[in-house]
DNA sequence: TTAAATAATGAATGCGTATGCAAACATGCT
DNA sequence: AGCATGTTTGCATACGCATTCATTATTTAA
């Protein structure tokens, strides 16, 4: 009962409007059973007295805060993020649902977190570049409060998972390169212990296994400066390779600058590069980065319809979707013959078209 | 009353601890008075039931709900701002209060998102990148919600306001570019109704009137794009100029890319750039961009320790402050003689020193 | 040992809203 | 007019916690 002005409340509206609190409660809420006549005289009352409903005594009485918790990492790292914060806080705010945001440091505990999400009693909550352990993962579950990982999976969880096709994604890559001749191959990790990285790795790893060949590795961290360290190390190497495929367009961007600066190579004439997200940056003359795109608006509504559906109970199970990403062709990679820069292809559905990006 | 199960409540744990409700309570609630040993016993019952006190109801209770409202604009297209939005989510984070984020562009309208954070009755509103409306500023004191403007200023307003020193910014990157030999200056703008824009030109030309120049003007819309379309229409010109000033560094870099990529110049020996942020690519090597910093860290911790001070009633009146931005001497601009590329200089107290940047 | 001061406790109430329920009212039909 | 429907309304209560106030247990001082 600390000092605070107190605002209008619903009672004082129904004072002011003749009319019983009740009357002012159904007078805001859409759909109550209520005339016509006696809604404009409460919010007449209402707008006289600058009332406005008090959302927390709401949520307190109708269990629902109508606010999703969204955690979310590498946000300035990595320009991937801001880009799917920002589609995810305008799609819940537009979709009614308030966003509690929480940023966090990849290393950052989240057992830590959860809780003072799970405090306000969010609707549901949203991990983007974060993983969930598993004490978290029932607690959540035993509070019935859904879960949903964007761009992670955790194989049991009892929590939705949205991913791009990373496996498909680095056989993509590695694909291109065989094509274009190449016979030295490397994989710019991120961190040994995300399911991005991993999966971008072996999915490349395994197609060039299939022909024969074995990629060096090296550890980017996640970072341009990891990455620009990553390709010095790379061109070190007796028999340096001349095709890098990097976990993600940050790092690509560091070798990219490790190769021209550092290293006096041309690209894609010495080496080729691509890298995977497909950030604004990506298109940027200076680095016209070949790269495959994450369908990130696709994600996205897919993995807010997905935690909305949870909230609202009309999906009962958690699911793990995955989409397929493009390969975007600029120019930081040799190209095949019949390719041109400016194709995006799709493999999904096998269809490929010239979207002049 | 809508359907959720139920989460343990102070009742029940009272129940199973032998006490009463208000013991619950007060057990959580820090320098309550409380025997430890009850305190004991209600935490071990609370445990057992996985109970976690329910801070909607608290705030309820207690009329403050330890949320911040954020709003925040260009969070894709300028990466100063998502750093901005890193620091402070950290910072209230680490200050025990949560934050309701909102993200808009930079047209939309607040008048509509304001009423969403009063609904929930937040304890202080943060806006970065976004103007207040008058409307909306006497709202909030009318509610008496502290509201803090960061790198934004609105004259009247009943709020704080933290910004860098944007006119003597312009002034630096002037006088550098003077003493370099300069003759013909441009500025790339980020749009004619923003402060931090405005106030950048205003000092900039101020200071060059002052020597008797007068720089073009380009609108370079905030956006890496805007700005190198804004460079190519700056080469157009009969006397094109041969240093350009940017209101921040993204568009900086659209203007580097344009010259190096589109225009056949070299930067920077047949054009100088400057911008203004120091985002971190500023210092990547394809870029390494001259620039005034803005020191983010202490424009935030002032600005949060104000608005807290200020929810805290520790101070009434709203603050404006003004900091000091430092010259980040790179090589996209050239240095004048006894100026070498690493310097940091810092106006403020005259004081100069290599920070190895 | 006793009086006085202090600490710890529980009962009761309030925070602002939503909603089940029963009563009141309106409408249409016979 | 009389009855059956359907619509509005207000009353009372619940949501989960914090806090005041009066009461009781405990410590301190004398």
């Amino acid at each position: 009962m600390a000092g605070r002005k107190a605002n209008a409340n619903s009672t004082q509206v129904a004072k002011l409007a003749g009319v019983s609190q009740s009357a002012v409660s159904r007078a805001f809420t859409p759909g109550a059973s209520i005339a016509e006549s006696t809604r404009r005289k409460v919010l007449q009352a209402a707008r006289k007295l600058g009332y406005q409903p008090n959302a927390i005594a709401r949520s307190l009485s109708t269990k629902r805060s109508k606010m999703i918790g969204i955690v979310i990492a590498n946000v300035t790292t990595n320009p991937f993020y801001p880009e799917v914060l920002d589609a995810l806080s305008r799609q819940f705010q537009q979709r009614g649902q308030r966003v509690m945001l929480f940023v966090v440091t990849r290393d950052q505990n989240l057992d830590d977190i959860l809780p003072q999400l799970l405090e306000y009693r969010v609707d549901g909550i949203l991990l983007t570049a974060a993983t969930l352990s598993s004490a978290m993962a029932h607690e959540c579950a035993r509070l019935d409060v859904p879960v949903t990982l964007f761009n992670r999976s955790v194989p049991d969880a009892h929590a939705s998972s949205f991913c791009c096709d990373n496996i498909e994604g680095g056989r993509m890559a590695a694909r291109l390169f065989m094509k274009s001749g190449h016979h030295q191959f490397a994989f710019v990790a991120g961190s040994h212990d995300t399911s991005t990285s991993l999966e971008r790795e072996r999915g490349f790893r395994e197609e060039l296994n299939q022909h024969g060949f074995e990629p060096f590795i090296e550890m980017g961290k996640f970072s341009y400066q990891g990455a620009f360290e990553a390709a010095r190390r790379l061109m070190q190497l007796p028999k340096s390779p001349d095709a890098v495929f990097c976990a993600n367009d940050i790092m690509a961007i560091g070798v990219l600058d490790a190769l021209r600066h550092a290293e006096q190579k041309k690209v894609p004439e010495d080496v080729s590069v691509i890298g995977f997200d497909d950030i604004p940056m990506a298109a940027w003359p200076s680095y016209n980065l070949t790269t495959i795109r994450q369908p990130i608006e696709r994600m996205i509504d897919s993995a807010v319809n997905d935690l909305l559906d949870r909230i609202n109970q009309e999906t009962m199970y958690p699911k793990q979707e995955l989409v397929s990403g493009d390969l975007v062709v600029r120019s930081s990679a040799k190209l095949p013959s019949g390719l041109s820069s400016g194709w995006v292809i799709s493999t999904s559905e096998n269809r490929s078209e010239n979207r002049n990006v």
